[in-house]
DNA sequence: ATCGTTTTTTACCAAATGATAAATGATTTC
DNA sequence: GAAATCATTTATCATTTGGTAAAAAACGAT
């Protein structure tokens, strides 16, 4: 819980009722290797913090190939975006997870006590977006070796617990494209 | 005028009033062609409306190329996502251009006199991130050809008012398998 | 351990894209 | 209007990447 409320720290001050009132409203939970945790076509209406675990979020496109879109790393909070609609995407744990949940209905009830709540809200999730817009964008204007090169600059910790298959996906080439890459840059 | 309003209307509610003191702060601006309206490595402290025209946000890589990251069209408002810090990227104007421009002190004290003002302005803008992150990420998995298409599905009004260069930049191609493209397809 | 399944690697060839260079077309400037 | 500048197209060739298929490796269940 310390590094969750030290996460969000970072965006706006707290003082120790503030940060009691946000622990009472959490609830631990565990999700297996594998497993949905959204799928398209549903609500989801959680606010999510990941202790431990990795996710991926990903769709199927035109073709029926399945994309993953982005990853999401321990230490992050993550949500819908689109707070009203149904999820457009799906989430899924490739790690054994631990996770801290909030429901959307506690978290934001959050503001009538705490005053600053909805700007530190949303400056956490604009953050994210900004990141997301910046890796992914990055990727499109480079070749394939240069993509997982970056990718394992920004993600040095996901190479060897996320298949080959997903994160060629997310760099947008074949898995057998990214096979020789690794081949040959070792 | 109407417009920007009609804009903000989307995403919340305004009576009549909310609406004056909305456009009392309001200043109305011209730009030119290929003029920059704002530069990386300094501060951008306004919310713009654009009225008519189209700009480009850019950047330039590790390598020195300059990439068009994405476009904005009329009836957009848009702003410096990273509020606290200078400017990472590029504006410029690609076309002659007229805007409606707040300062975000003006912008943010909105919220003084109207009540959901924040709200709105969090949904306007990450409405905005959404759209550009899934923009940009959709071009990562498809090959060149299928990138134009949905550029042109996508912006269907920009493809004759923009160089060919931005737009190869911004689909990550070189200009000249763009143009290749075009052929081919014609 | 063994079988079956899934993932990753490898190989080969076809197709797409990039790099370079030159030609054409369009626009600006004087 | 001619010259100069800039944008786009075309062409050629080298390189990269994708598609298909098969082999090897890793993983899981029994």
């Amino acid at each position: 819980m310390e590094e969750l409320i030290g996460y969000i720290l970072q965006f706006g001050g707290l003082n120790k009722q503030q940060i009691e009132l946000i622990s009472s409203k959490a609830t631990k939970t565990q999700l297996c290797k594998d497993d949905y945790f959204a799928e398209a076509g549903t609500a989801f209406d959680q606010i999510v913090y990941v202790q431990e675990g990795i996710f991926r979020i990903c769709y199927f496109n035109k073709n029926g190939d399945e994309i993953t879109k982005y990853f999401i790393e321990e230490n992050r909070l993550f949500s819908n975006p689109y707070k009203e609609d149904l999820m457009t995407e799906y989430i899924q744990a490739l790690t054994d997870c631990k996770l801290i949940v909030f429901s959307r209905k506690d978290w934001n009830e959050l503001s009538n006590t705490i005053i600053d709540w909805d700007t530190i809200t949303h400056k956490i999730f604009q953050k994210g977006l900004v990141e997301k817009l910046d890796r992914r964008s990055a990727l499109v204007n480079e070749d394939a070796t240069t993509r997982y090169l970056t990718f394992l600059e920004k993600f040095p910790t996901l190479v060897n617990r996320v298949p080959l298959s997903y994160i060629a996906s997310y760099l947008g080439i074949t898995q057998q494209s990214l096979s020789r890459i690794r081949k040959n840059i070792s």
